[in-house]
DNA sequence: CAATCGTGGAA
DNA sequence: TTTCCAAGATT
């Protein structure tokens, strides 16, 4: 039986993805973009901001050169969005520090933000062809099971276990083609559910497999239920139908975004309209109630239209026509809100 | 170490 | 309908 990682290398040939967009002209820039995008997101969801994202800065200069809020405007909707910004950063300091040349050493890759030692490993294998190692969820899933490994997956230990099981099986030549292979078994072969054992290259000396525990592994925590929060938002309106949004803190959720005027009690909404706006509104409508899910905790917002008389100039605000948003980094929520309002 | 940070699709 | 989780990193 030849090596885990020649058996790979032979699959991928006829069964691994090549036509995937950042596949195309691979570049180290490339690969660094569709690593953050990929992070926790799958590939179907992330395509289609790749092709517009890598049209709109095609290289580090030109994603060094615009502001936050473009970036932002073309990370809309995707999420986790501190990704985006670590991903601004990093441009500027890649187009300072280091030529506009995305680094080629695991010390320097990792000390950009938002990269880690996986992403750092895929940047090496998949655009510069060096030996390194990479763990993501792919990964990890094909290794508990090859290798039998049983603790819970969120345990740092067991991390630290499958780390050094990827590092031990990386080949010395095409590590280019061995890491999107062992990602491709993952996404195509050895999924989560329903896992299809009798194409996979490496059947032969499973663990899991052969003691029937495919479907256990890998072990995962129990997850603990959701917290629901709920607040209300206020959304200015002006005369001409603007809308009135605000830029949330930097930091934490949503950070940077545009978002509406948010309270978790009512009557402060009240109070931070009268306060700031000076005002009466003339007409408080009512719409429909937003539910959404978050990774930890579920919202429920019920949005409020205050119109107004005039529209004023406020600091970190912004009026906008509700039909014309595309330019602005909106979170999924506000954006659907704003469609309530344009279709009603 | 545990919590935080989004979203859409699959089951 | 609800739960789970997908090419993780940061604090």
């Amino acid at each position: 039986m030849s090596k885990f990682s020649t058996r790979l290398i032979r699959w991928h040939k006829t069964n691994g993805r090549k036509d995937l967009p950042w596949q195309k002209k691979r570049t180290p820039y490339k690969v660094w973009i569709s690593e953050i995008m990929l992070q926790q997101t799958q590939v179907s969801t992330a395509t289609p901001y790749f092709k517009r994202f890598i049209k709109e800065f095609p290289n580090v200069k030109k994603l060094a050169e615009t502001n936050l809020d473009h970036v932002l405007s073309h990370w809309s909707g995707l999420g986790y969005y501190a990704r985006a910004r670590n991903i601004y950063e990093a441009a500027k300091i890649i187009s300072s520090k280091h030529k506009g040349k995305v680094p080629n050493s695991l010390e320097e890759l990792i000390s950009l933000p938002g990269i880690g030692k996986s992403t750092a490993g895929a940047i090496l294998a998949l655009g510069y062809k060096k030996k390194a190692a990479i763990l993501d969820g792919n990964v990890k899933r094909v290794l508990a099971r090859h290798r039998k490994i049983e603790g819970e997956l969120s345990l740092p230990s067991t991390t630290k276990n499958l780390w050094q099981i990827s590092e031990k099986l990386l080949p010395n030549d095409q590590i280019d083609v061995y890491t999107q292979s062992i990602m491709d078994l993952g996404a195509t072969v050895c999924t989560k559910s329903n896992p299809t054992c009798e194409h996979c290259p490496v059947n032969q000396d499973c663990l899991a497999l052969t003691q029937g525990l495919v479907e256990t592994l890998p072990t995962k925590s129990k997850s603990k239920p959701k917290p629901i929060k709920k607040v209300f938002w206020l959304i200015p309106q002006g005369p001409e139908g603007d809308l009135l949004l605000e830029k949330r803190n930097k930091k934490g959720l949503w950070g940077g975004l545009w978002s509406f005027i948010e309270s978790e009690e009512k009557e402060a909404l009240e109070d931070e309209f009268h306060s700031r706006f000076k005002t009466k509104y003339l007409n408080l409508k009512r719409l429909n109630k937003v539910k959404h899910n978050f990774s930890h905790y579920k919202l429920e917002a019920i949005p409020y239209l205050a119109e107004l008389k005039t529209q004023k100039k406020y600091k970190n605000s912004v009026w906008v026509n509700p039909k014309n948003v595309e330019s602005l980094g909106l979170p999924t929520p506000i954006k659907r809100t704003i469609e309530q309002i344009t279709t009603s």
